[in-house]
DNA sequence: TCTCCTTTGACCTTTTCTGACCTTTATTAT
DNA sequence: ATAATAAAGGTCAGAAAAGGTCAAAGGAGA
């Protein structure tokens, strides 16, 4: 397992007892030693708004990091992500938007599976790239609605 | 016997005592001192999904290559179904696959639901009628092996 | 010979990780 | 108060580390 999946392991680990996690970005990258930039990657790529998480931070001496899961209903997460999906996006866009909804039980793991596989740069291979996005989203959005509608 | 079947065999042997295999495509390249898409060759030969097994792959950093062996079973009817689709299918025939593999309890009426909506119309729309047909069945194979990938 | 299967190499995409440089905030000295 | 300094965190480009694709060359049989 590579650097960044253990670094997010370990703050998820810590947001499982609490809803919210404080963190010294500096201390962090130490204990894992590595530059303070890769837990930026870190949180860019694992703990995105649309994965669900909130990330606030501060500058300066006693600066932080603040990471936080955000909580709703599947119905209304669900409503929220398909207003999100827009007219168009991508595959690694769309795959974080499906761990949020997963985690947040509006949708079932083999459903996710399903939808993501739907979606990849495989299946859709063969698309002018110029329309793949918004083919994807298009897609994205009719099996979110065949999702309310049997929910 | 040629190169591609000494490999193909490794993996093969690699999968008896476990279910799936992890491996390096660049180790692997090199253990058997071939260039490194020669794996993908092998892959793509002997280890289709048709032929009943599963490929996931991971680029960059700690990328990888994990093969499954998908063993009988429900897992398999997906399988014969995947290989059924072929390069193009309509609607109508593929609403009719669906049918018969949540009569054959291979996929949830919930998945069937899912994957319907994925392929439908109004998903496509947008994409040139000439184009439909191959452009369905490959969301179709993609989503056939993701069920088949889970549980 | 002709055809089909193999094999390679050149080029591409994705993912991770770092380092140089920048901005913000708090503290300390004048 | 103000100015300097220290202590955070942020950004971004680029290198490095995988794996993917595709067309073309090579080989083994029929």
């Amino acid at each position: 397992m590579g650097l960044t999946d253990l670094v997010a392991q370990f703050i998820r680990s810590a947001l499982e007892s609490d809803r919210s996690v404080e963190l010294r970005r500096g201390e962090l990258a130490e204990r894992f030693g590595c530059a303070p930039s890769q837990i930026n990657y870190v949180l860019s790529t694992r703990f995105s708004p649309e994965q669900g998480y909130i990330v606030e931070s501060r500058r300066g001496g006693g600066g932080y990091i603040r990471i936080r899961r955000v909580e709703a209903g599947p119905r209304l997460i669900l409503m929220h992500a398909l207003a999100s999906v827009g007219n168009s996006i991508d595959a690694v866009s769309a795959a974080a938007v499906l761990t949020n909804l997963d985690a947040a039980g509006a949708i079932t793991p083999a459903e996710g599976r399903l939808m993501a596989a739907a979606m990849s740069e495989r299946a859709l291979a063969g698309v002018p790239a110029e329309r793949k996005g918004a083919l994807r989203a298009e897609i994205f959005k009719q099996m979110l609605l065949a999702c309310a509608d049997a929910g």
